[in-house]
RNA sequence: CGGGGCGUAGCGCAGCCCGGUAGCGCGCUUGCUUUGGGAGCAAGAUGUCGGAGGUUCGAAUCCUCUCGCCCCGACCA
Protein backbone atom coordinates (compact mmCIF):
# COMPACT_ATOMS: atom_id res chain seq x y z
CA UNK A 1 0.00 0.00 0.00
CA UNK A 2 1.29 3.43 -0.91
CA UNK A 3 0.81 5.93 1.87
CA UNK A 4 0.07 8.59 -0.74
CA UNK A 5 -2.97 6.53 -1.75
CA UNK A 6 -3.94 5.34 1.71
CA UNK A 7 -6.83 7.04 3.43
CA UNK A 8 -5.37 7.66 6.86
CA UNK A 9 -6.08 11.27 7.79
CA UNK A 10 -3.44 11.69 10.48
CA UNK A 11 -3.34 14.82 12.53
CA UNK A 12 -1.08 16.61 14.95
CA UNK A 13 -4.02 18.09 16.77
CA UNK A 14 -6.71 16.36 18.68
CA UNK A 15 -10.29 17.48 19.38
CA UNK A 16 -10.66 18.70 22.93
CA UNK A 17 -13.38 16.16 23.56
CA UNK A 18 -10.93 13.25 23.57
CA UNK A 19 -9.77 12.79 27.16
CA UNK A 20 -8.28 9.32 27.19
CA UNK A 21 -5.14 8.40 25.30
CA UNK A 22 -6.65 5.68 23.13
CA UNK A 23 -9.38 8.02 21.94
CA UNK A 24 -6.85 10.75 21.20
CA UNK A 25 -4.55 8.42 19.32
CA UNK A 26 -7.36 6.83 17.34
CA UNK A 27 -8.41 10.26 16.14
CA UNK A 28 -4.86 11.43 15.48
CA UNK A 29 -4.03 8.28 13.56
CA UNK A 30 -7.13 8.76 11.42
CA UNK A 31 -8.80 5.55 12.59
CA UNK A 32 -12.24 6.81 13.56
CA UNK A 33 -14.57 9.71 12.95
CA UNK A 34 -17.46 10.56 15.22
CA UNK A 35 -20.98 10.47 13.81
CA UNK A 36 -22.88 11.25 17.01
CA UNK A 37 -22.38 10.67 20.70
CA UNK A 38 -21.09 7.12 21.12
CA UNK A 39 -21.39 6.37 17.39
CA UNK A 40 -18.37 6.24 15.10
CA UNK A 41 -17.28 5.65 11.53
CA UNK A 42 -14.32 3.33 11.15
CA UNK A 43 -11.63 4.31 8.66
CA UNK A 44 -9.19 2.04 6.79
CA UNK A 45 -6.42 1.90 9.38
CA UNK A 46 -8.90 0.86 12.05
CA UNK A 47 -10.54 -1.65 9.75
CA UNK A 48 -7.23 -3.39 9.20
CA UNK A 49 -6.79 -3.80 12.94
CA UNK A 50 -10.40 -4.83 13.40
CA UNK A 51 -10.07 -7.51 10.75
CA UNK A 52 -6.97 -8.91 12.46
CA UNK A 53 -8.81 -9.09 15.75
CA UNK A 54 -11.83 -10.70 14.15
CA UNK A 55 -9.61 -13.32 12.53
CA UNK A 56 -8.06 -14.24 15.88
CA UNK A 57 -11.43 -14.36 17.63
CA UNK A 58 -12.98 -16.42 14.85
CA UNK A 59 -10.07 -18.84 14.88
CA UNK A 60 -10.35 -19.35 18.63
CA UNK A 61 -14.09 -19.82 18.41
CA UNK A 62 -13.65 -22.40 15.72
CA UNK A 63 -11.17 -24.24 17.92
CA UNK A 64 -13.75 -24.71 20.66
CA UNK A 65 -16.36 -25.95 18.25
CA UNK A 66 -18.45 -22.81 17.94
CA UNK A 67 -19.98 -22.12 14.54
CA UNK A 68 -20.28 -18.68 13.05
CA UNK A 69 -23.66 -17.24 12.15
CA UNK A 70 -25.02 -13.77 11.58
CA UNK A 71 -28.18 -12.80 13.37
CA UNK A 72 -30.28 -9.86 12.23
CA UNK A 73 -29.71 -6.57 14.02
CA UNK A 74 -33.38 -5.63 13.74
CA UNK A 75 -35.63 -7.94 15.71
CA UNK A 76 -39.37 -8.07 16.36
CA UNK A 77 -40.43 -6.90 19.79
CA UNK A 78 -42.58 -10.01 20.03
CA UNK A 79 -39.53 -12.22 20.59
CA UNK A 80 -38.40 -10.11 23.51
CA UNK A 81 -41.87 -10.07 25.00
CA UNK A 82 -41.65 -13.85 25.20
CA UNK A 83 -38.57 -13.68 27.41
CA UNK A 84 -39.94 -10.75 29.38
CA UNK A 85 -36.97 -8.57 28.54
CA UNK A 86 -38.86 -6.17 26.24
CA UNK A 87 -40.13 -4.41 29.33
CA UNK A 88 -37.26 -5.10 31.71
CA UNK A 89 -34.40 -3.99 29.44
CA UNK A 90 -35.39 -0.36 29.77
CA UNK A 91 -34.20 2.69 27.89
CA UNK A 92 -30.93 1.15 26.80
CA UNK A 93 -32.86 -0.71 24.16
CA UNK A 94 -33.37 1.23 20.95
CA UNK A 95 -36.98 0.68 19.94
CA UNK A 96 -38.09 1.16 16.37
CA UNK A 97 -41.37 1.10 14.45
CA UNK A 98 -41.63 0.13 10.84
CA UNK A 99 -44.03 1.64 8.27
CA UNK A 100 -46.86 -0.62 9.39
CA UNK A 101 -46.30 0.61 12.92
CA UNK A 102 -44.94 -2.79 13.96
CA UNK A 103 -42.68 -2.84 17.02
CA UNK A 104 -39.02 -3.67 16.45
CA UNK A 105 -35.73 -3.11 18.18
CA UNK A 106 -32.05 -2.90 17.33
CA UNK A 107 -30.46 -5.80 19.13
CA UNK A 108 -28.43 -5.01 22.24
CA UNK A 109 -27.65 -8.75 22.65
CA UNK A 110 -29.03 -11.92 21.13
CA UNK A 111 -30.05 -14.53 23.69
CA UNK A 112 -33.63 -14.47 22.45
CA UNK A 113 -32.72 -14.78 18.82
CA UNK A 114 -30.21 -17.55 19.39
CA UNK A 115 -32.83 -19.43 21.37
CA UNK A 116 -35.41 -18.79 18.68
CA UNK A 117 -33.15 -20.25 15.99
CA UNK A 118 -32.50 -23.22 18.23
CA UNK A 119 -36.17 -24.00 18.86
CA UNK A 120 -37.00 -23.72 15.19
CA UNK A 121 -34.42 -26.19 13.98
CA UNK A 122 -33.09 -28.34 16.81
CA UNK A 123 -35.46 -31.00 18.07
CA UNK A 124 -33.24 -33.88 19.18
CA UNK A 125 -30.77 -34.27 22.02
CA UNK A 126 -28.43 -35.83 19.48
CA UNK A 127 -27.52 -32.39 18.17
CA UNK A 128 -26.32 -31.22 21.56
CA UNK A 129 -24.16 -29.60 22.60
CA UNK A 130 -24.44 -26.76 20.11
CA UNK A 131 -22.43 -23.56 20.08
CA UNK A 132 -23.12 -20.63 17.78
CA UNK A 133 -21.49 -17.24 17.62
CA UNK A 134 -21.59 -14.11 15.56
CA UNK A 135 -19.53 -10.95 15.20
CA UNK A 136 -21.92 -8.14 14.66
CA UNK A 137 -22.97 -4.65 15.68
CA UNK A 138 -24.94 -4.00 18.79
CA UNK A 139 -26.68 -0.87 19.94
CA UNK A 140 -27.19 0.02 23.57
CA UNK A 141 -28.45 3.48 24.26
CA UNK A 142 -26.03 4.08 27.10
CA UNK A 143 -26.81 6.72 29.66
CA UNK A 144 -23.40 8.20 29.14
CA UNK A 145 -21.25 7.18 26.20
CA UNK A 146 -17.63 8.22 26.67
CA UNK A 147 -13.98 7.65 25.93
CA UNK A 148 -14.48 7.22 22.19
CA UNK A 149 -15.15 3.64 21.16
CA UNK A 150 -14.37 2.41 24.68
CA UNK A 151 -17.95 3.03 25.69
CA UNK A 152 -19.84 3.59 22.50
CA UNK A 153 -23.53 3.10 21.98
CA UNK A 154 -22.95 1.26 18.72
CA UNK A 155 -20.23 -1.34 19.09
CA UNK A 156 -18.94 -4.51 17.48
CA UNK A 157 -19.18 -7.61 19.61
CA UNK A 158 -18.51 -11.28 19.33
CA UNK A 159 -21.45 -12.92 21.02
CA UNK A 160 -21.67 -16.68 21.43
CA UNK A 161 -24.44 -18.92 22.71
CA UNK A 162 -24.24 -22.48 23.94
CA UNK A 163 -26.89 -25.16 24.37
CA UNK A 164 -26.08 -28.18 26.51
CA UNK A 165 -27.89 -31.32 27.60
CA UNK A 166 -27.29 -30.85 31.28
CA UNK A 167 -25.50 -28.85 33.92
CA UNK A 168 -22.27 -30.84 33.70
CA UNK A 169 -22.03 -30.32 29.98
CA UNK A 170 -22.84 -26.62 30.36
CA UNK A 171 -20.08 -26.30 32.96
CA UNK A 172 -17.63 -28.05 30.67
CA UNK A 173 -18.47 -25.61 27.88
CA UNK A 174 -18.19 -22.64 30.23
CA UNK A 175 -14.69 -23.72 31.21
CA UNK A 176 -13.77 -24.36 27.61
CA UNK A 177 -14.80 -20.82 26.71
CA UNK A 178 -13.00 -19.47 29.77
CA UNK A 179 -9.71 -21.01 28.65
CA UNK A 180 -10.32 -19.98 25.08
CA UNK A 181 -10.81 -16.36 26.12
CA UNK A 182 -7.54 -16.26 28.04
CA UNK A 183 -5.87 -17.57 24.93
CA UNK A 184 -7.70 -15.21 22.59
CA UNK A 185 -6.55 -12.14 24.49
CA UNK A 186 -3.04 -13.50 24.90
CA UNK A 187 -2.77 -13.84 21.13
CA UNK A 188 -3.47 -10.13 20.84
CA UNK A 189 -0.65 -9.31 23.20
CA UNK A 190 -2.94 -8.73 26.18
CA UNK A 191 -3.09 -10.17 29.64
CA UNK A 192 -6.71 -10.52 30.65
CA UNK A 193 -7.65 -10.88 34.29
CA UNK A 194 -10.73 -13.04 34.78
CA UNK A 195 -12.87 -11.70 37.60
CA UNK A 196 -16.02 -13.04 39.16
CA UNK A 197 -18.89 -10.88 38.05
CA UNK A 198 -22.53 -10.12 38.33
CA UNK A 199 -24.67 -11.49 35.56
CA UNK A 200 -26.53 -8.18 35.20
CA UNK A 201 -29.23 -7.93 32.56
CA UNK A 202 -28.25 -11.22 30.93
CA UNK A 203 -29.24 -13.09 34.07
CA UNK A 204 -28.01 -16.37 35.45
CA UNK A 205 -25.86 -17.44 38.33
CA UNK A 206 -22.29 -17.79 37.10
CA UNK A 207 -20.32 -15.16 35.33
CA UNK A 208 -16.78 -13.94 34.70
CA UNK A 209 -15.51 -10.70 33.25
CA UNK A 210 -12.19 -10.47 31.46
CA UNK A 211 -10.37 -7.29 32.31
CA UNK A 212 -7.34 -5.69 30.71
CA UNK A 213 -5.26 -3.76 33.21
CA UNK A 214 -5.15 -0.08 32.28
CA UNK A 215 -5.13 3.15 34.27
CA UNK A 216 -8.03 4.53 32.28
CA UNK A 217 -10.21 1.51 32.96
CA UNK A 218 -13.71 2.04 34.26
CA UNK A 219 -13.65 -0.89 36.68
CA UNK A 220 -11.63 -1.26 39.84
CA UNK A 221 -10.31 -4.76 40.37
CA UNK A 222 -9.29 -6.50 43.55
CA UNK A 223 -7.38 -9.66 42.84
CA UNK A 224 -4.86 -12.16 44.08
CA UNK A 225 -1.49 -11.27 42.57
CA UNK A 226 -0.70 -14.95 42.05
CA UNK A 227 -3.34 -14.93 39.33
CA UNK A 228 -0.93 -13.27 36.91
CA UNK A 229 1.34 -16.28 36.80
CA UNK A 230 -1.27 -19.00 37.08
CA UNK A 231 -2.37 -21.39 34.37
CA UNK A 232 -5.80 -20.90 32.82
CA UNK A 233 -7.11 -23.85 34.85
CA UNK A 234 -5.91 -22.30 38.10
CA UNK A 235 -7.20 -18.85 37.18
CA UNK A 236 -10.77 -20.08 37.23
CA UNK A 237 -10.53 -20.54 40.98
CA UNK A 238 -8.23 -17.69 42.01
CA UNK A 239 -9.87 -14.76 43.72
CA UNK A 240 -10.56 -11.66 41.63
CA UNK A 241 -13.56 -9.34 41.79
CA UNK A 242 -14.65 -5.86 40.81
CA UNK A 243 -15.07 -3.22 43.50
CA UNK A 244 -18.83 -3.61 43.81
CA UNK A 245 -18.29 -7.17 45.04
CA UNK A 246 -15.22 -6.63 47.15
CA UNK A 247 -15.41 -6.94 50.91
CA UNK A 248 -12.08 -6.67 52.73
CA UNK A 249 -13.46 -8.66 55.67
CA UNK A 250 -14.52 -11.74 53.77
CA UNK A 251 -12.19 -11.75 50.76
CA UNK A 252 -10.26 -15.04 50.81
CA UNK A 253 -6.92 -13.50 50.02
CA UNK A 254 -3.73 -12.88 51.99
CA UNK A 255 -2.99 -9.18 52.48
CA UNK A 256 0.40 -9.38 50.83
CA UNK A 257 -1.12 -10.82 47.66
CA UNK A 258 -3.90 -8.27 47.29
CA UNK A 259 -3.64 -6.26 44.10
CA UNK A 260 -5.83 -3.30 43.21
CA UNK A 261 -5.92 -2.03 39.64
CA UNK A 262 -8.12 -0.32 37.14
CA UNK A 263 -9.34 -2.49 34.32
CA UNK A 264 -11.13 -2.39 30.99
CA UNK A 265 -13.73 -5.08 30.53
CA UNK A 266 -13.20 -6.72 27.17
CA UNK A 267 -15.08 -9.96 27.66
CA UNK A 268 -17.91 -11.35 29.72
CA UNK A 269 -19.22 -14.89 29.99
CA UNK A 270 -22.43 -16.14 31.56
CA UNK A 271 -24.01 -19.42 32.50
CA UNK A 272 -27.76 -19.02 32.96
CA UNK A 273 -29.29 -22.47 32.65
CA UNK A 274 -32.79 -22.48 31.26
CA UNK A 275 -33.53 -18.80 31.78
CA UNK A 276 -34.33 -18.38 28.08
CA UNK A 277 -34.96 -21.91 26.86
CA UNK A 278 -37.93 -22.38 29.18
CA UNK A 279 -39.86 -19.15 28.56
CA UNK A 280 -39.29 -19.47 24.81
CA UNK A 281 -40.21 -23.15 25.02
CA UNK A 282 -37.03 -24.22 23.27
CA UNK A 283 -36.58 -27.91 23.93
CA UNK A 284 -35.39 -31.15 22.37
CA UNK A 285 -36.55 -34.68 23.05
CA UNK A 286 -34.21 -36.84 25.08
CA UNK A 287 -33.54 -40.57 24.81
CA UNK A 288 -36.85 -41.33 26.49
CA UNK A 289 -38.91 -38.94 24.42
CA UNK A 290 -39.16 -36.41 27.23
CA UNK A 291 -38.78 -32.67 26.83
CA UNK A 292 -35.26 -31.47 27.61
CA UNK A 293 -34.68 -27.75 28.00
CA UNK A 294 -31.07 -26.97 27.11
CA UNK A 295 -28.75 -25.44 29.69
CA UNK A 296 -27.48 -22.26 28.11
CA UNK A 297 -24.65 -19.80 28.37
CA UNK A 298 -23.61 -16.69 26.48
CA UNK A 299 -20.16 -15.31 25.84
CA UNK A 300 -19.18 -11.84 24.71
CA UNK A 301 -16.02 -10.14 23.49
CA UNK A 302 -16.10 -6.40 22.81
CA UNK A 303 -14.25 -6.23 19.52
CA UNK A 304 -14.43 -2.49 18.97
CA UNK A 305 -13.57 -1.82 22.58
CA UNK A 306 -10.59 -4.16 22.30
CA UNK A 307 -9.02 -1.86 19.74
CA UNK A 308 -9.08 0.96 22.27
CA UNK A 309 -7.97 -1.37 25.07
CA UNK A 310 -4.96 -2.53 23.09
CA UNK A 311 -3.92 1.08 22.51
CA UNK A 312 -4.41 1.89 26.19
CA UNK A 313 -2.06 -0.91 27.10
CA UNK A 314 0.44 -0.38 24.28
CA UNK A 315 1.50 3.15 23.40
CA UNK A 316 4.14 5.72 24.23
CA UNK A 317 4.33 9.50 24.01
CA UNK A 318 4.81 9.35 20.24
CA UNK A 319 1.88 7.15 19.42
CA UNK A 320 0.47 3.67 19.16
CA UNK A 321 2.62 0.55 19.39
CA UNK A 322 0.64 -2.27 17.80
CA UNK A 323 1.31 -5.80 18.96
CA UNK A 324 2.41 -7.66 15.82
CA UNK A 325 -0.62 -9.95 15.78
CA UNK A 326 -3.07 -7.08 15.33
CA UNK A 327 -0.91 -4.47 13.56
CA UNK A 328 -2.53 -2.83 10.51
CA UNK A 329 0.65 -3.49 8.53
CA UNK A 330 3.66 -5.67 9.30
CA UNK A 331 6.21 -3.11 8.24
CA UNK A 332 6.39 0.44 6.88
CA UNK A 333 9.01 1.79 4.52
CA UNK A 334 9.90 5.44 4.99
CA UNK A 335 11.52 7.00 2.00
CA UNK A 336 12.95 10.19 3.49
CA UNK A 337 14.05 11.59 0.14
CA UNK A 338 11.29 10.95 -2.33
CA UNK A 339 13.00 13.22 -4.90
CA UNK A 340 16.26 11.30 -4.73
CA UNK A 341 16.49 8.75 -7.49
CA UNK A 342 18.64 6.29 -5.60
CA UNK A 343 16.45 6.38 -2.48
CA UNK A 344 13.37 5.98 -4.62
CA UNK A 345 14.77 3.00 -6.46
CA UNK A 346 15.82 1.23 -3.30
CA UNK A 347 12.62 1.98 -1.43
CA UNK A 348 10.57 0.74 -4.36
CA UNK A 349 12.67 -2.38 -4.65
CA UNK A 350 12.22 -3.09 -0.94
CA UNK A 351 8.50 -2.43 -1.22
CA UNK A 352 8.00 -4.77 -4.14
CA UNK A 353 10.11 -7.56 -2.70
CA UNK A 354 8.64 -7.52 0.80
CA UNK A 355 5.04 -7.03 -0.35
CA UNK A 356 5.01 -10.57 -1.69
CA UNK A 357 5.23 -11.91 1.85
CA UNK A 358 4.18 -9.14 4.20
CA UNK A 359 1.73 -6.29 4.44
CA UNK A 360 3.76 -3.19 3.72
CA UNK A 361 2.88 0.49 3.92
CA UNK A 362 5.29 2.47 1.77
CA UNK A 363 5.46 6.13 2.71
CA UNK A 364 6.17 7.67 -0.68
CA UNK A 365 4.83 11.10 0.20
CA UNK A 366 6.83 14.23 -0.59
CA UNK A 367 6.61 15.75 2.85
CA UNK A 368 9.11 16.78 5.46
CA UNK A 369 11.23 14.15 7.11
CA UNK A 370 9.97 15.08 10.54
CA UNK A 371 6.36 14.66 9.54
CA UNK A 372 7.07 11.31 7.96
CA UNK A 373 8.86 9.96 11.01
CA UNK A 374 6.22 11.34 13.34
CA UNK A 375 3.41 9.73 11.35
CA UNK A 376 5.21 6.40 11.37
CA UNK A 377 5.55 6.50 15.14
CA UNK A 378 1.96 7.65 15.52
CA UNK A 379 0.37 4.82 13.55
CA UNK A 380 2.64 2.38 15.32
CA UNK A 381 3.51 -0.25 12.72
CA UNK A 382 5.94 -2.67 14.44
CA UNK A 383 8.86 -2.23 12.03
CA UNK A 384 10.07 0.82 10.14
CA UNK A 385 12.50 0.56 7.26
CA UNK A 386 14.08 3.98 6.87
CA UNK A 387 15.62 4.81 3.51
CA UNK A 388 17.62 8.05 3.47
CA UNK A 389 20.46 9.61 1.55
CA UNK A 390 23.05 9.38 4.31
CA UNK A 391 22.90 5.66 4.88
CA UNK A 392 22.21 4.85 1.24
CA UNK A 393 25.67 6.23 0.40
CA UNK A 394 27.02 3.46 2.60
CA UNK A 395 24.72 0.97 0.92
CA UNK A 396 22.59 0.63 4.05
CA UNK A 397 19.08 1.24 5.25
CA UNK A 398 17.82 1.34 8.82
CA UNK A 399 15.48 -1.15 10.38
CA UNK A 400 13.80 0.31 13.42
CA UNK A 401 11.73 -1.55 15.97
CA UNK A 402 8.85 0.71 16.95
CA UNK A 403 8.52 -0.76 20.41
CA UNK A 404 12.16 -0.86 21.50
CA UNK A 405 13.42 1.95 19.21
CA UNK A 406 16.31 -0.37 18.44
CA UNK A 407 17.87 0.48 15.06
CA UNK A 408 19.84 -1.92 12.89
CA UNK A 409 21.91 -0.86 9.87
CA UNK A 410 21.41 -3.38 7.12
CA UNK A 411 21.82 -3.69 3.39
CA UNK A 412 18.59 -3.69 1.39
CA UNK A 413 19.17 -7.36 0.60
CA UNK A 414 19.45 -8.23 4.27
CA UNK A 415 16.23 -6.40 5.01
CA UNK A 416 14.42 -8.19 2.22
CA UNK A 417 15.70 -11.49 3.51
CA UNK A 418 14.62 -10.62 7.03
CA UNK A 419 11.03 -10.03 5.98
CA UNK A 420 10.62 -12.65 3.29
CA UNK A 421 12.35 -15.72 4.69
CA UNK A 422 10.08 -18.07 6.61
CA UNK A 423 11.92 -17.59 9.87
CA UNK A 424 11.10 -13.93 10.43
C1' C B 1 -31.57 11.57 34.87
C1' G B 2 -28.87 14.99 38.68
C1' G B 3 -24.46 18.38 38.83
C1' G B 4 -20.86 21.30 35.77
C1' G B 5 -19.16 23.22 30.98
C1' C B 6 -19.08 24.16 25.62
C1' G B 7 -21.20 25.11 20.41
C1' U B 8 -17.55 31.00 15.89
C1' A B 9 -13.40 27.88 8.99
C1' G B 10 -11.29 20.80 8.82
C1' C B 11 -8.84 21.16 14.12
C1' G B 12 -7.49 24.40 18.41
C1' C B 13 -9.22 29.07 19.91
C1' A B 14 -10.05 34.84 20.38
C1' G B 15 -14.14 38.21 19.74
C1' C B 16 -19.55 38.32 23.52
C1' C B 17 -19.26 41.66 29.54
C1' C B 18 -19.71 47.32 26.94
C1' G B 19 -24.36 45.52 19.72
C1' G B 20 -21.74 48.56 14.23
C1' U B 21 -21.74 43.17 9.88
C1' A B 22 -15.75 38.11 11.82
C1' G B 23 -10.29 37.21 13.28
C1' C B 24 -5.62 34.33 14.95
C1' G B 25 -2.66 29.68 14.89
C1' C B 26 -2.41 24.92 12.69
C1' G B 27 -4.23 22.45 8.45
C1' C B 28 -5.69 23.07 3.06
C1' U B 29 -4.57 25.07 -2.44
C1' U B 30 -0.72 27.08 -6.07
C1' G B 31 4.41 28.28 -7.19
C1' C B 32 9.55 28.26 -6.00
C1' U B 33 13.19 26.71 -2.49
C1' U B 34 13.88 22.73 0.99
C1' U B 35 14.46 17.49 3.17
C1' G B 36 17.78 12.68 9.04
C1' G B 37 12.59 14.34 13.86
C1' G B 38 6.18 17.66 12.64
C1' A B 39 10.39 23.07 6.86
C1' G B 40 11.00 28.51 4.43
C1' C B 41 9.17 32.47 1.27
C1' A B 42 5.16 34.32 -1.67
C1' A B 43 0.18 34.22 -3.28
C1' G B 44 -4.71 32.16 -2.22
C1' A B 45 -9.48 29.46 -0.75
C1' U B 46 -12.78 28.31 3.29
C1' G B 47 -17.84 30.62 7.82
C1' U B 48 -25.90 30.03 6.94
C1' C B 49 -20.95 32.55 14.40
C1' G B 50 -25.58 25.08 16.22
C1' G B 51 -31.11 26.22 15.09
C1' A B 52 -35.78 29.13 15.69
C1' G B 53 -38.12 33.32 17.50
C1' G B 54 -37.71 38.19 19.82
C1' U B 55 -35.53 43.32 21.09
C1' U B 56 -33.02 46.98 17.91
C1' C B 57 -31.84 51.39 12.50
C1' G B 58 -28.34 47.32 13.20
C1' A B 59 -27.25 40.89 16.80
C1' A B 60 -21.67 36.19 16.96
C1' U B 61 -22.61 39.80 21.00
C1' C B 62 -28.80 41.21 24.60
C1' C B 63 -33.65 38.09 25.79
C1' U B 64 -36.68 33.42 25.17
C1' C B 65 -37.10 28.62 23.46
C1' U B 66 -34.73 24.55 21.25
C1' C B 67 -30.99 21.01 19.32
C1' G B 68 -26.21 18.99 19.78
C1' C B 69 -21.58 17.87 22.27
C1' C B 70 -18.13 17.09 26.50
C1' C B 71 -16.86 16.22 31.80
C1' C B 72 -18.32 14.14 37.07
C1' G B 73 -22.05 10.33 39.23
C1' A B 74 -25.62 5.73 38.99
C1' C B 75 -25.50 1.36 34.37
C1' C B 76 -22.68 -1.75 30.89
C1' A B 77 -18.98 -5.62 25.93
Amino acid sequence: MLFSQFFAPTSRDVPSEAVVISHQLMIRAGMISKTASGIYCWLPLAMRVMEKIIAIVADEQSKIGSQRVLFSTIQPAELWKESGRYDSYGKEMLRIRDRKDGEFLYSPTNEEQATDIFRKYVHSYKYLPLMLYQIHWKFRDEIRPRFGVMRGREFLMKDGYSFARNFAEAQEIYQRVFHSYINTFRRMGLIAIPVQADPGAIGGNMSHEFQILAETGESTLFYDGRLLNASAEEQLSIYAVTDDRYDSQTAPIPKEELMVSKGIEVGHIFYFGTKYSKPLDAYVLDENGNKLYPEMGSYGIGISRLIAAIIESSHDNRGIIWPEAVAPFDVTILNLHQQDEECRDIALKLYQAISSKREVLYDDRSISVGEKLADADLIGIPYQIIVGQKKIREGKVELKNRKTSNVELLSPEEVIKRFTSNGE
